[in-house]
DNA sequence: CTAATCACCTGAAGGC
DNA sequence: TGCCTTCAGGTGATTA
């Protein structure tokens, strides 16, 4: 599941590589991954840089710009010639340095957008996790009187762009903090803590080249090491590494949520 | 504003 | 073997 660390790991492989690329051809094998609003065409467009926001994939062109959501299985490679395993290959980029920028997504919930209007592509994401505008005093703000879960705050993207199901149980447990603590009832030195958690967890696994549980992959189709360093993420009824106690695996919200029953405290 | 549910998809794993 | 259920989880829409 490509969270912030995974994507900025092939983002700066992209920015490396294909930077002054330019498409040449677009072939979809599932229509459904690819989205271009109408009158925009991929062809001849050149790649002048990359961004990332949140979790997506910025592609800067001339005057438009390629967006790519890798939702939960999406996969971006790049191959000098066609592999020969194309099962689950979506979509099919031929490059004018004759490179093939491949979109793989088991799953067929990643997008990629061409349009001219980024922000609209990015309305529902807020400031990004490692960027400046995501800072101590704005979390504390954002998080005042709210009655949702801390775990469910930063589910959304809204608040926070960036996290996802693994680094936010890996940030709590640093944080020492309860994923079903009330947002709204966190002291400023419990959120002083998380804040400085984020940016330790996010920066640890950025440093590894990103978790890699089941699908994710880098562009050159390696594997990211932060899956070997995890506290809590994975590892229900294993020992904590901090007390010993048993990391329990508990349901919040839908979604599988690992923590430690004695070192995160619930705050409600 | 918050919460719950569904939809989108496929495959792995567990129960019987 | 094989069928059925549950789980995996990011986002958007819908409904309460």
């Amino acid at each position: 599941m490509p969270e912030l660390p995974e994507v900025e790991t092939i983002v700066r492989e992209l920015r490396q590589k294909m930077s002054g690329d330019v498409f040449k051809d677009i072939e979809l094998r599932w229509p459904g991954s690819y989205q271009a609003v109408s009158g925009l065409s991929i062809k001849n467009r050149k790649i002048t840089g990359l961004d990332r926001k949140g979790k997506y994939i910025i592609f800067n062109l001339q005057n438009e710009f390629l967006i790519v959501h890798l939702r939960m299985t999406g996969q971006i490679i790049v191959k000098k010639k066609l592999p020969a395993d194309q099962k689950y290959l979506r979509v099919i980029f031929r490059m004018q340095s004759g490179r093939y920028l491949l979109f793989y997504d088991l799953r067929k919930f990643g997008r990629i957008i061409l349009t001219d209007d980024r922000q609209n592509v990015l309305k529902n994401t807020g400031p990004d996790a490692l960027q400046a505008d995501f800072s101590m005093s704005y979390l504390l703000k954002r998080m005042q009187g709210k009655t949702l879960s801390v775990k469910s705050f930063l589910m959304d993207q809204r608040n926070v762009a960036g996290l996802g199901n693994i680094y936010i149980d890996e940030s709590l447990y640093l944080a020492r903090l309860h994923p079903e603590s009330k947002a709204g009832k966190i002291s400023r030195r419990q959120n002083e803590r998380l804040y400085e958690s984020i940016k330790m967890v996010l920066n640890g696994a950025i440093g590894r080249m990103g978790t890699t549980i089941s699908d994710y992959k880098t562009t050159g189709g390696g594997f990211g090491e932060n899956q070997n360093h995890l506290y809590v993420y994975g590892r229900g009824g294993e020992p904590c590494i901090t007390c010993g106690s048993v990391i329990r695996k508990i349901k919040h919200n839908g979604r599988g949520t690992h923590f430690c029953p004695r070192c995160q405290k619930k705050i409600c």
